[in-house]
DNA sequence: CATTAAACGAGACGGTACGTCGAGTCTTGCG
DNA sequence: CGCAAGACTCGACGTACCGTCTCGTTTAATG
C-alpha cells in the first residue's frame, strides 16, 4: 500500500500544528463553557487561529466537536486481568472514566443529539467513535474463548449481531447511569452489572 | 396535600388552553426542524400566541423541550403478557418505537445533553421522564415474583439499588440501539436482549 | 389635510430619539474615521443602539449616509446682500463652508461614487440633497428679477433649464474646487467666479 | 533627463505586459462590478496573474484605480473648430463622452471620496488626472489670443488662477451635471453652458 | 355592572454568534 | 529572484435568535 501522502498541490500548504491546536481548544472550550456556549470565534481566538481557517478544515461546530471528542476514546484499551468479568469491571471503569470528564460528557451527547436529525453527521460519529471501539468486544470475547470462558462462535452472522448487542448493552448502561440518571459509575455497580451481563437477571438478585 | 390551585389571584387569569397549544405546537417544531433550528418565536407562531406568553410560563427553550418530551413518556405501560421475558419484550418494544419518533429522539438527546452542565435542568429531567417511568420496573419486579419467577429481595436498599441498575440497562441499551448505533429495535433484537438481561451472556452465547 | 400620524400600528414603537442619536453618530463616525473605513457596528455603538435596530431603518451604509449628510445642507439659505453678486457670494461662501467640513467631504462624495451604480440610491440623493437646494436659486433669480438686474424669462421650459444649468455650474465648480482641486474658496476666489457667472469669460479676463 | 530603465537588478525582471493585462482587467471590473464590488483577487484572475503581483506593484484599491482611470483621461484634445466657443464645446463633449463610460464614473468619483482623507492620493490623482487636462484650458486660451477672441494677461499670476478657476467651472459643471444631477449633456446644454461661460449669466438670460 | 389588574398580541429593543467575504501578508514549489 | 497558487490573520458584513421591554387591547374575578 502506498503512502498516505496526499497529493502535494500547489500553494502554502495547510499548517499541521493549526489542527492540534484547534482541537485541544476545543476541548478545553467544551470543559469550561460546554457546547451550547461554545463558539467557534472562542475556539479560534482559543487556538491562535482565524475563524477563516477553522471553517476551511470543518464545516461546522458539529463536525468540528466529534473529532475533539473522538481523540479522547482512543485511549480504552481491555487490560488483562485474568477472567472475563475482571477484564469488563476494567474497560467499564474506563469507559466511564472518561464519560466523567466534562469535555467527554457536553461534547458526545450533544454531536448525539444533533444526529438524530443529520444522517452525514451520525455516520462520521459511527465511523469516528462507535465503530472504533468495537475492538474491544471482539478483544474481550476472543481471549475469553482462549480462556475457554465462552464457547466459540460458529455462525459469523449470529456472532457479529451479538458484539453490537453486547456494545449496546454496556455502552448504553455506562452512559444511562453516568449522563441521565447522573449516579457515579463506582466499584460496586459495575460489580452488579457485569453479574448481570454475565449471569443474567435471575443470578443476580439471588447471590 | 394542598390543592394545585394557585392561589386565584386578581386579573385575568392564565389560559389554559395556551399551554397546550404550546407543548403541542413544541413537538410538531421538533419533528420538522429538530433541536438546533427549533426557535421560540416560531413556536409562539405555530401555537398562535405571543413570545411573552411563552417566556412567562417556561423559562427557556429547556424546560419548554422537557415537558414537552415527557407527556410521551407517560404512555408506556407494562402491559401483562404471562411471563416476565414477554413483559419486557413488551415493554421495550414500546418504549423503543416512542423513541423513533423525531420529537422523542430529537428533544430528548439535546435536554440530556444540556443537562450535562446544568444542575437545575437534570433534575427537571429526572422528576418528569427519569423517575417515573421506573415504576415500570417495580411493577415487572413485582409482577415476576408473584409469579415466582424472581426470588424477593430481603434487604430494601438492595432492593432499590437493583431497580437502579436495571433501569439504567434497559433504558440505556435500548437508547443506544436506536440514537447512537441507529439500528432499528426489531423483535429478534428485544429477543437476545431479554435473553441476555434475564440469563447473562454464557447463556446466551450457547442456546 | 389631515395629520401625518403613521397609523399607529401595534407592538411597540420605534424609538424617536434613535434615529437622531444614530445619524449624528453617524457623522461623528465619518469625522473621525471616513466614509471607507466607517462600519455600521460602530455607529451603533456610538449612538448607543444595536446593529439591529440600524438595519431595520436603513437598508446599508449608503442610505444612512445619505440621510446623515443631507441635515447638513438644510442650513444654507440666500441671505439678501443688497445685490444678486453679492448674494451669490454668500451662498456660495456657505456652501463652500459645508463642504470643507469632513463629515460632508468624505460623505457626500462616496455616496456619489456609489450612486453611479445603484438608481435608488441616485434618486434618493437627488431628493435629499440635490433637488432640495435648487430652491436657492430659484429664490436667487426671483430677488434679482425684482432688483431688475435680470429679466423675466417668459419659456417657463427655458427657465428650468437655466435653473438647473446654473445649478450645475455653481454646486459642480465650488464641489470641484474643493474636493478635485483641494483648494480654498476664498473670498477671492468668490469673486472671480461670480463675475465669470455673470458676466462671462470675455469681461472676466478684461476687467 | 536619465534613462527609465529601474536599474536592472539581479533575478528575473518583471513582467511588463502584467502592468497593461492588470490595468485593463481593472476597467474591466469597474464597468461590471464598480468601485465597491471589485476586489483585488478578481482584478488578479481576469489579468491571469497572481495577487502577490499586484500587490508587487501597486500598493492598494485606490493607486491601481487612479492609474486605470488616468489612462481613459489622456485621449482627450482640442480640435480646432475655428473658435473659442466652438472648440470649447468640442472638448466638452468629449469630456462628457468619457465620464459617460461606467469605468470612469465608477472609478474616478470613488478614488476622489477616498482622496478626502488621504493626502497621498489626492497628490498622485492630481498628478495623474487632473494637472494632466489642464493643458487643455492653455492651449485654448492661446488659441483664442491668437485669434484676438480674447485679451493677452499681463499678469502670470493672476493668469494661472484664472486657469485653475475655469478649469474649476468646466470640469465641475460637467461632472456635476453627469455624475449627480444624471442629466445627459446633450449639444443643447452644452450650448447653453458655453454662453453663460463666456458671456455670463445676464447675458445668456436675455438673448 | 363597572372597575381593575393581570394576561395577552404585536413588535421594537440590546445583545451575541453566526458563516461569509475581502484585504493584505506569508509560504510553498516551479521556472 | 519572479511568479502562481493558495493558506494565513484580521475585521466587517448582514442575518438570525435570544430574552426583555413597551405599547394598546382583552378578559375574568371583585366590589
Amino acid at each position: 500500500m502506498q503512502s498516505r501522502t496526499p497529493a502535494p498541490r500547489a500553494g502554502r500548504p495547510r499548517s499541521a500544528a493549526a489542527d492540534a491546536a484547534i482541537l485541544a481548544a476545543t476541548r478545553q472550550a467544551l470543559v469550561e463553557l460546554g457546547w451550547s456556549k461554545l463558539t467557534l470565534s472562542d475556539v479560534a481566538t482559543r487556538a491562535g487561529v482565524a475563524k477563516t481557517t477553522l471553517y476551511r478544515r470543518w464545516a461546522g461546530k458539529n463536525e468540528l466537536v466529534v473529532d475533539a471528542v473522538a481523540e479522547l476514546f482512543d485511549e480504552l484499551e481491555l487490560t488483562d486481568h485474568g477472567s472475563l468479568a475482571a477484564d469488563i469491571e476494567g474497560v467499564v471503569l474506563q469507559f466511564a472514566a472518561i464519560l466523567a470528564r466534562p469535555e467527554a460528557r457536553s461534547g458526545l451527547m450533544a454531536v448525539l443529539a444533533e444526529s438524530t436529525r443529520d444522517d452525514a453527521l451520525r455516520e462520521r460519529i459511527r465511523e469516528s467513535i462507535v465503530d472504533r471501539q468495537k475492538r474491544l468486544v471482539l478483544q474481550g470475547r476472543a481471549r475469553a474463548q482462549r480462556r475457554g470462558e465462552l464457547p466459540a462462535q460458529a455462525d459469523p452472522a449470529e456472532a457479529a449481531r451479538t458484539v453490537d448487542l453486547i456494545f449496546d448493552v454496556v455502552a448504553g448502561a455506562v452512559v444511562h447511569r453516568t449522563l441521565v440518571s447522573a449516579e457515579p459509575v463506582d466499584p460496586d455497580w459495575v460489580r452488579g452489572f457485569t453479574q448481570v451481563l454475565l449471569h443474567g437477571l435471575s443470578a443476580a438478585e439471588a447471590p
